[in-house]
DNA sequence: TATTTATCCGAGTAAAACAGTAGGACGTTG
DNA sequence: CAACGTCCTACTGTTTTACTCGGATAAATA
């Protein structure tokens, strides 16, 4: 179980998604905003989390991601394992830096159950229970019209500039330095 | 609170010290041979635990490190934190990938109470009880001759090279590749 | 005092992991 | 068919990790 800001930024979109999908699948442009990730760095977390059944995706105008399960249902712990491939804490398995053939090093033992009660606790927080935690912080979960919704209610004066993808839905000063 | 090989290998020469410096000062150079650490590695780890006064040194022939305090007030965390500057699970502290100016980002709060889990865990686990872990083991603490004993108990017939450093208390291939 | 022992210290380095980019292919919708 | 949005591979720059090297310093012994 490795913890890098690749793990904190998955389960941070997932939050993001499981926020959002009541109104449809979600884009991963619109996340990338919104966490401040970038686009292509999502695709790759995305693409772990969707082969290893965490989320669903469709393709096309109108696609984006959605949950594959209740997010009751979905843990922490499977969300990091997904993006941060699985390397338990022991990392020896009887390989290196131990003594003898039969014995296992010295703290074999140790690390194997410090990784144990890491694996429990994130196990045990869903993301439901993160979700709702932000519900409950007040969090503005703003009315997110879909791109197709957003054209035809824009006023034409104000054209949408295709080409320049980050602007649409812009927050600020996106993609400065994440 | 980070969990790297320099952090196992700074447990495991500590275990190995617990174990042996009932003799006096345990020289580097032997721990390294026994748990096939290299030297210039260990010199660096225990640079760093001794300025966190876990350890402490004397210098010169018959030297080596001994505890700075009883095997049972030394905590595997205060080992971890010690070489491994402390760097909690959070890192963000309201700086980074955080949304708003007041707001925690949404993870905050998990990745706090997840490292005061571990930080809990390894605080729970004293020095002592891994070395009594080793001796249950069966471990045999050979008798450790200082130098000194050990070039006057020796024959006359089989003389020391003294400039073969490994080959005084050889224990097979040390130094292979670590 | 010279030699040996052993800690002390800083700089350097190869390899891996991390974090992110780039560029395009593929399927869906209107 | 054009726009959208996922999908996929490969590449790249930076940081961290896990060391090595060369020497300085202090203590004990001959």
């Amino acid at each position: 179980m490795r913890l890098t800001t690749k793990g904190r930024f998955a389960v941070t979109a997932m939050i993001d998604l499981g926020l959002r999908q009541s109104g449809g699948p979600v884009t991963l442009a619109a996340i990338s905003q919104r966490q401040q990730i970038s686009l292509s760095y999502l695709e790759q977390l995305f693409g772990k989390l969707r082969r290893n059944e965490l989320v669903e995706s469709t393709r096309g105008p109108g696609g984006g991601y959605t949950l594959a399960r209740k997010a009751s249902e979905i843990t922490v712990a499977e969300i990091i394992v997904s993006v941060d491939e699985p390397i338990d804490a022991t990392q020896c398995g009887g390989k290196e830096n131990c003594l003898g053939e039969g014995s296992r090093c010295m703290t074999h033992d140790l690390w194997a159950t410090l990784n144990q009660r890491m694996v429990d606790f994130l196990t045990s927080v869903t993301l439901q229970k993160l979700v709702d935690d932000q519900l409950a912080k007040g969090l503005q979960v703003e009315e997110a019209p879909s791109l197709k919704r957003a054209i035809s209610a824009m006023p034409v004066s104000q054209p949408i500039r295709i080409n320049a993808p980050n602007s649409v839905f812009a927050l600020g000063n996106a993609f400065s330095k994440v």
